[in-house]
DNA sequence: GTGTGTGAACCCTTTCACAGCC
DNA sequence: GGCTGTGAAAGGGTTCACACAC
């Protein structure tokens, strides 16, 4: 309910909206209170005018003449994208792939708290894994831990061929999220967010630019 | 040189081509014969005027009132992909993300072949990791092994830090392409192409569209 | 009849150019 | 003077609707 306040804001814009808090965290880092779009520009390689677009969607962050105070301007990006709270996720799939996510030090710092892990492999279930010591559990306990740490996202990295019945289950436990790595379209029954990352067709694309000139 | 014959290719195009590549794989393994554009539509969930332009960018694939020969649509796809061999490749940073990557069997299975793995670190050179016992050197090798190998696209998957300095190395190696996993912006000096795998933004991205409702 | 191939229409996003404000 | 905010223009990509081929 809260941004639909905002009518038609492009994807792409969300996207960069992230980018460009990665970057004011680095500004603000370096001891840096002021930033105009000009210098965002060069720092992102995104056109100025668009990055100032962006913005304008949400308020008006800048001051004429001047620019943008950093950690002003990245609190509201924080606010705006909903992260400036923590987050506290799952994930399906205890495999290589789901390890190395559970491992990824740039989640945890942004404020994403993985609670557990969930496989059906028995040798996995009841160890720790990864750099934060997850906790691995079985498909069984999924509903229960949901709504203990009222996770409403879950990453889902189990074989192409598991990803559809899990998903009826996350969705029995109405989780509100799913980003999905496994390498098939899902078809969620019921008003559930999938967002996919498919790694294959990232290697692919670039073969294509290499072959293709 | 081999595709400036078909101007102005949509990115997204490019995209959806490998996700095609992916479903027909399947239909063939089902022993299906003949596809419709419409029946591609809702296994990808995608239009399917859509799907007809994205092909016949191409070429006509199609028989009309028929659809589309599977294998044989699927092997002009990875013509034009270039997938229709095998690719070489190399991945910098043996942490735990790349150590995913290297065990990733749905790379294995498209032809991705990750033939090094490079790291600074003196505990993990010489030894072999991942899924298919991926030898890692220090970076010191990697002109040396690049050539040998004639790889063309590089995985890094370094902290942030790290990642501008090993791109110089890997364009003084001549590499082609890299995937770049860590978090910063590349300015490459030379010709080489960049593309970005953002796992931040895509939590992000699904953060606020779970908050903005 | 059926399903492709495709110009035209539509829609969305990016970029330009400058008015407006510090 | 300098930089933001923003209508207007341009640019790209998607969808429609139907002619055309089997």
């Amino acid at each position: 309910m809260r941004h639909k306040k905002f009518p038609k804001i492009p994807e792409a814009t969300i996207k960069r909206l992230s980018i460009y808090n990665r970057i004011l965290n680095e500004l603000s880092r370096d001891g840096i209170e002021v930033v105009s779009s000009a210098r965002l520009s060069e720092i992102s390689g995104l056109n100025a005018a668009q990055i100032r677009k962006d913005l304008t969607y949400f308020g008006e962050f800048g001051v004429r003449g001047v620019g943008y105070f950093v950690t002003h301007l990245r609190d509201n990006i924080k606010k705006i994208l909903g992260i400036n709270r923590q987050w506290n996720l799952i994930i399906i799939g205890a495999g290589k792939l789901g390890q190395a996510i559970l491992s990824y030090g740039n989640l945890k710092s942004q404020g994403y708290n993985i609670v557990a892990a969930f496989d059906n492999d028995p040798s996995k279930i009841g160890t720790k894994i990864g750099a934060y010591n997850t906790p691995v559990y079985p498909l069984t306990k999924l509903k229960e831990i949901v709504r203990k740490n009222t996770v409403k996202i879950a990453i889902l990295t189990t074989p192409a061929v598991a990803a559809h019945e899990v998903l009826t289950m996350l969705e029995e436990a109405n989780v509100e999220g799913v980003i999905n790595f496994a390498p098939v379209k899902l078809n969620p029954s019921k008003n559930i967010k999938i967002s996919y990352v498919d790694l294959v067709t990232e290697f692919d694309k670039m073969v294509f630019k290499i072959s293709s000139e």
